[in-house]
DNA sequence: ATTGAGACCTGTCGGC
DNA sequence: TGCCGACAGGTCTCAA
């Protein structure tokens, strides 16, 4: 999408999770996207026209990508289930969103709302940007009577974990789930050893997850803990097995024996 | 202010 | 085969 211009936009229904705004389709046609960028789980196209196009996957979203027919067959092929909103590309391409549970969102924002939104300015640190690390984990958790999992899942703490990564970061950190997250900052906010154990676990489970794809390790059940409850640990030298709890409403998983 | 519960909506899977 | 309940990768709102 990136450098071509939206010549067509077609939605397939008035909603997802909130209604398009007004002229939604009229406002992209004709302009060009000038940047495409991710902060959090939310993906934005910034326009030429100045407004920004926030997309955002929720569930059980995904972008499906049709080329254009250089073999001389006809254009990418039609909408089907649940594809929402397709846009067709100056570059030949069409963008299907497909959104079975509608979870997802599909906004257009001014610079104004932009800057003003309250689900982007409340974000905290991208977890792989140098500013997230042990210290600015500690300072997040400082206080926090809430577990360590639910605070992870807190995106005002760190930006775009979400309930898989949580449970994979929190094993390989070797830090129990039920913790209350104030326990890895001392009562002055500095860092304790487990803070920063934490925020490199975090970083390098989602170094692997984006080389990887999410989707793959999830067909592939290559995860530490998400998803095996019942089955055998598999940190090194670990006997122990993965238990499924449910915190705040999210199933957690964890090793009850290396996970302290 | 923080925190947990419920809501949103559809698909899939296991048990009967 | 078919029905039913449980559960699912996220976020928002409301009430305690």
């Amino acid at each position: 999408m990136e450098g071509f211009r939206f010549e067509r936009v077609t939605l397939h229904r008035s909603d997802l999770r909130a209604p398009f705004p007004r002229r939604f389709r009229a406002r992209l046609e004709g302009g060009t996207v000038e940047e495409l960028t991710r902060r959090a789980k939310y993906l934005l196209a910034r326009v030429s026209s100045g407004d920004t196009l926030l997309m955002h996957l929720g569930m059980s979203g995904s972008f499906r990508i049709e080329l254009g027919g250089q073999d001389g067959r006809d254009r990418a092929g039609d909408a089907g289930r649940h594809d929402h909103v397709v846009f067709h590309m100056s570059s030949g391409a069409t963008v299907f969103f497909n959104d079975p549970r509608r979870f997802g969102v599909m906004d257009l924002l001014s610079p104004a709302a932009l800057a003003a939104h309250p689900a982007l300015s409340g974000l905290g640190p991208e977890p792989l940007s140098p500013e997230f690390d042990g210290a600015a984990l500690a300072g997040a958790c400082r206080g926090k009577k809430t577990s360590l999992k639910t605070a992870l899942m807190d995106q005002r703490v760190v930006a775009g974990l979400g309930n898989i990564y949580v449970s994979e970061a929190l094993h390989v950190a070797k830090l129990s789930p039920h913790r209350q997250a104030s326990t890895i900052a001392t009562p002055s906010g500095r860092p304790r050893d487990s803070a920063h154990r934490l925020a490199a676990a975090i970083k390098k489970v989602l170094e692997v997850a984006v080389a990887r794809t999410t989707a793959d390790i999830y067909r592939e059940s290559r995860f530490r803990v998400y998803d095996r409850e019942g089955e055998r640990c598999r940190q090194r030298g670990c006997l122990g097995s993965i238990r499924r709890r449910t915190q705040a409403g999210r199933s957690t998983f964890y090793c009850t024996k290396c996970q302290r």
